[in-house]
DNA sequence: TATTGTTATACTCTATAACTATA
DNA sequence: TATAGTTATAGAGTATAACAATA
């Protein structure tokens, strides 16, 4: 069984050094602001270790990646697969695009469909971004051991897994 | 031991019906998007069962509990205990003491600081916030056992209270 | 000189509707 | 008639710098 290893006091002192800490116990759990909370620490690593190196912002980073392992994967999926909405999608594929780290073709099967592919800048971006994110994992067991690690993904890919509706 | 019941494919098929699950094998261990992505189910419950009711956005929600439940807040802690710079928070404020939930007071002690209070108004609305909040968390056993919540609770106040710098 | 908070401003991101083209 | 994707546009959120008041 893995036990967190935090104190009631610790989990409160939210405030900076120096401040009184805050009582935040009404909104322990709730899970929603846990999962908000956490991804302000979660964003930073992002920018430090793959976000400002290499100019990607983090729906970029996944895109790329989802691009990379899915040959011919189309828009509407990519959309569905990251909850994007098409408008949206379409002006992040355009940035990418005339940035030319991607690439987008008509499906000879349905003329609507757009594929889309990397470009060799492409992949060599996303092949050094998945690799940073290797020594970006790692620092997260600074506060977390590797079991907790192991569990806190497992649990939020079952989360993730049930998103519909 | 908390043993999540996904299987590889269940993980993976994040594409809606009827289409080809996409392979994000390569972003599995990436525990940053899975927070990204929990981010997206959870956000939902909030808006069905908070949000649209009681018009609050999720950063309005946390900030109207944390004054409920600490009395003489500033400003600076405020900012602090969500990660919100000082601009942004002022504009938020403003709003919400517009709409006459909650008001500011300059401290006796040192006027530049700003205590935040809830008026009657905001008290009643954070009430049925909170009491909102108890069938959204229920909400979260339909996909998520009593004891995987709690864990998944208790890791994420973990990265929470980790993050400095 | 440092701190708390505000104002002003520009920028980015997101949401919506209307549209094109294909099916 | 429905679907994939685009364009146009407005709105909301965020970031930055310059500022005022106080310590």
């Amino acid at each position: 069984m893995v036990r967190a290893a935090n104190t009631e006091q610790g989990v409160e002192a939210v405030a900076g050094p120096s401040h009184h800490p805050l009582d935040q116990s009404a909104l322990k759990h709730v899970l929603g602001y846990q999962i908000s909370l956490a991804d302000i620490p979660s964003k930073k690593l992002f920018f430090k270790f793959i976000g400002e190196p290499l100019k990607l912002r983090p729906v970029e980073f996944s895109l790329m990646v989802l691009v990379r392992s899915n040959a011919d994967v189309t828009q509407k999926q990519l959309g569905q697969a990251l909850s994007l909405s098409a408008p949206n999608l379409t002006l992040l594929l355009d940035k990418l695009e005339e940035r030319g780290v991607l690439a987008r073709e008509r499906s000879e099967l349905d003329r609507r469909v757009q594929h889309v592919r990397l470009t060799p800048a492409g992949e060599d971006i996303t092949r050094r971004a998945l690799e940073a994110s290797q020594p970006m994992e790692r620092e997260w067991l600074r506060f977390l051991s590797d079991a907790e690690k192991a569990m806190l993904t497992e649990l939020l890919q079952k989360v993730a897994k049930h998103r519909r509706g």
